[in-house]
DNA sequence: TATTGTTATGAGTAATATTTCATATGAATA
DNA sequence: TATTCATATGAAATATTACTCATAACAATA
């Protein structure tokens, strides 16, 4: 079994994680955890303007994250449930086991 | 066995995945994969300016991915397993179950 | 095929994050 | 305690990313 080259595990992990890095983008994530929907359902849900979520939207499938359908005049995502659930359990294990009392890993900037 | 309120899990997410959004942390962290280094070994490993290097441990320490050690003059920074190794193998198999040829999610600036 | 509902896209601007440079801090040792 | 090695930090300059607005594309249906 050969082994992948090492560095690449960083220019994999980079485009990975800075697709999940954006609250815009998790929130969608979170939602789609629930039940696949289609974009006017999202930005109703989420109150925020349609194009902003078809531009978010449009990374999360590139990476796989989110997959669409087609269902007439609606595109109904859904969660790619095979590589988000074992990613958010890990991010929850590790905020149980480091973080104090629960809480997020501190963000940097001021929200 | 309270539940932790949905919403904040992107919160809890964006933290932890906006520290791992970026090559150089990356790097580091995969450095420190093989075995815990002070600054000044990071720095030469990795040929980058020594402020820029610490400017980045910070994120890593503060999130807990990381943890230090003093040894003398030195600070000897070793990874956080527990939490990294999980990850990276889920980041690992979602390349290899979902993008093609084992490829990295596709990185969205110009590199 | 004109119209309406739904979603995507491009370009400019705004918001954030990263890097660099200069300098400060801390620990060991001459 | 002066000096050197090691690391951290602040602030300004850059680079990157996200958001907004206007508009395009696409599909269904009247």
């Amino acid at each position: 079994m050969v082994m992948i080259v090492k560095q690449e595990t960083t220019a994999l992990c980079y485009g990975f994680f800075s697709t999940l890095a954006n609250p815009t983008r998790l929130a969608i994530i979170e939602l789609l955890d629930e039940k696949p929907m289609n974009v006017t359902e999202i930005v109703e849900t989420l109150g925020q303007e349609q194009s902003m979520i078809s531009h978010n939207l449009r990374p999360l499938v590139r990476c796989k994250f989110v997959k669409v359908q087609r269902e007439g005049k609606n595109r109904v995502y859904y969660l790619n449930h095979e590589t988000m659930d074992p990613i958010i359990k890990a991010v929850e294990a590790h905020a149980t086991d480091f973080c104090a009392n629960g809480q997020a890993c501190p963000i940097k900037k001021t929200v």
